[in-house]
DNA sequence: TAGATTGTTAATCGATTAACAATC
DNA sequence: TAGATTGTTAATCGATTAACAATC
C-alpha cells in the first residue's frame, strides 16, 4: 500500500485546472501559462507548475502550455478516459442527484445499477438507471460483475451495506455517509465529507459578524 | 482578515466527530475517551485531543469526556445552535436535494427561499421551500432580508448569479458550481469541491490495479 | 537578443505525530 | 496508590512558497 507519490492536495486541485482549463477551451483559448492559471484560479504560480508537472504535461518556456494537452494529461493521470461500471445504493435526494449527474461519465464512472429499500422506487429507472431492490444488491452487482459501489444511504445501514458490498465484489466505495466504514484493508474507500465544508462556512460566519438573523 | 486560529484540518474533523458522537449517544454511551475516538474514526489520538481542546472542551483525566459536553462544545464552536436564514439558487438535481436534507436546519442553515430558472419549477414548493424565479433574486432576497446564499446551478452561470447575490446584499456564498468565484474581499465564499474527492477515488482505482470493466 | 516562461532545488510554513508532565 | 487519561510542549513530516537556472 505505497503511498500515492502526488500529494492528496494536488489530487484535489485537478479537477480545479481541469474545469477551467475546458471553460478558456470554450471561450477559444489554445494556449495558457501557469502564471495565468494561478491569478485566475487564485493559486500559487508554483503550486500550479508543480501540479500540472504531476499529471506528466510538460510546457513550452516563454510559449506556455497548449489547453488541449493539459486536459489530455488530467484526463489520463485520473483515467477519465475510460468508464468503470458502478452501482449507487440509496437513491433518495442526494442519490438521485447523483444519478442525473451529466459528469460522472466523463470522469471515469458509469452508474449501470441503483438500489433502493422503498418499493416505490424499485422496478422505475431514475435519469435511465434501473433502480433494484436492495436485498438484490449482493445478487444483482455479482451478476453485473461491478467493483464500484457508491453509498448514498442515511449513516445507519452504511455499514452494513458496505459489509454487503464487499461480499457482492466490490473493490472501491465512495462513500457519502458521515460515518467511518470498516472494511478489509485491500478494499479502497474514499469519503466525501459534505459536512466538513459546511464546518468551514460556519466557522467563517461565526467568525466574521452576526449574519445570524 | 485574519487567519482562523483554528486550522481548517481541525475544522473539517469536527463534523466526523460530530456524528460520531451523535451516533454513540443514540446508543447510550454518556463518557468517550480521546483514545476510543481515535480508534474508532482511524485518527492519532493527539490529533482528537487537539481538535477536541480546539472547540474548548474539557475532560477529566482518567475518566474522559461527557458525550453531551463534546457535542455541545462543537454546536457551539461552529455556531449550530442558531439557525440562518440562505436561499439556494438552482433547484435542479442537487439543489433539490439541498433542500430536503434534514441535516442542515440542524447544523445552522435555514434555507427559506429558492430561485430557478425553469418556469415548470417557478411558484412550487420543493420539500417545503417556495421556489421563485431566478430575475427576482435580487428583489426577494433584499426583501427577505437574507444574507446567505447557496449556489448548485451549473458554472456557466455561477458567476452572475454570485454578481446578483451581492448586489442583493448576500454576505456569504456557499458554492457548489466547480468554478472559482470573484467576488468583493468581505464576501465569503466557501466551495464544495465535489470533484475533489472523486479525483482522489479515480486516482486510488487507476493505482490499484485495473478494476475497470 | 532580451525577456517571458518553464521547471527544479532550497527555504519556509503549518499540520501531524511523539514525548512527557499533570491530574484524578 | 497505580494507572489511565488529559492536555501541552517538542520533534517530525509534508506541503507551500521562494529563489534561481534553463530554455526558446
Amino acid at each position: 500500500m505505497a503511498a500515492s507519490a502526488v500529494p492528496n492536495p494536488t489530487l484535489r486541485r485537478l479537477p480545479k485546472y481541469y474545469h477551467y482549463l475546458k471553460r478558456i477551451q470554450g471561450e477559444g483559448q489554445e494556449i495558457v501559462s501557469a502564471t495565468q492559471m494561478a491569478e485566475d484560479l487564485g493559486i500559487h504560480h508554483t503550486q500550479v507548475r508543480k501540479d500540472l508537472a504531476a499529471t506528466g504535461s510538460q510546457g513550452k518556456p516563454k510559449v506556455g502550455h497548449r489547453v488541449a494537452d493539459l486536459l489530455a494529461s488530467i484526463e489520463t493521470f485520473l483515467n477519465w478516459n475510460s468508464a468503470s461500471d458502478a452501482c449507487l445504493v440509496g437513491a433518495g435526494n442526494l442519490g438521485s442527484a447523483l444519478l442525473g449527474y451529466p459528469g460522472f461519465d466523463k470522469a471515469g464512472i458509469r452508474i449501470t445499477a441503483a438500489f433502493d429499500a422503498h418499493p416505490s422506487k424499485v422496478g422505475k429507472k431514475i435519469h435511465g438507471v434501473p433502480v433494484y431492490p436492495v436485498d438484490k444488491l449482493e445478487e444483482v452487482i455479482r451478476r453485473l460483475n461491478i467493483h464500484i459501489g457508491i453509498l448514498t444511504i442515511p449513516a445507519d445501514r452504511a455499514q452494513h451495506v458496505a459489509d454487503v458490498m464487499v461480499q457482492g465484489g466490490i473493490r472501491a466505495v465512495w462513500n457519502f455517509a458521515p460515518i467511518t466504514l470498516d472494511v478489509p484493508d485491500d478494499i479502497i474507500v474514499e469519503n466525501v465529507e459534505l459536512y466538513a465544508s459546511l464546518a468551514i462556512f460556519s466557522r467563517k460566519l461565526s467568525e466574521r459578524g452576526r449574519l445570524k438573523a
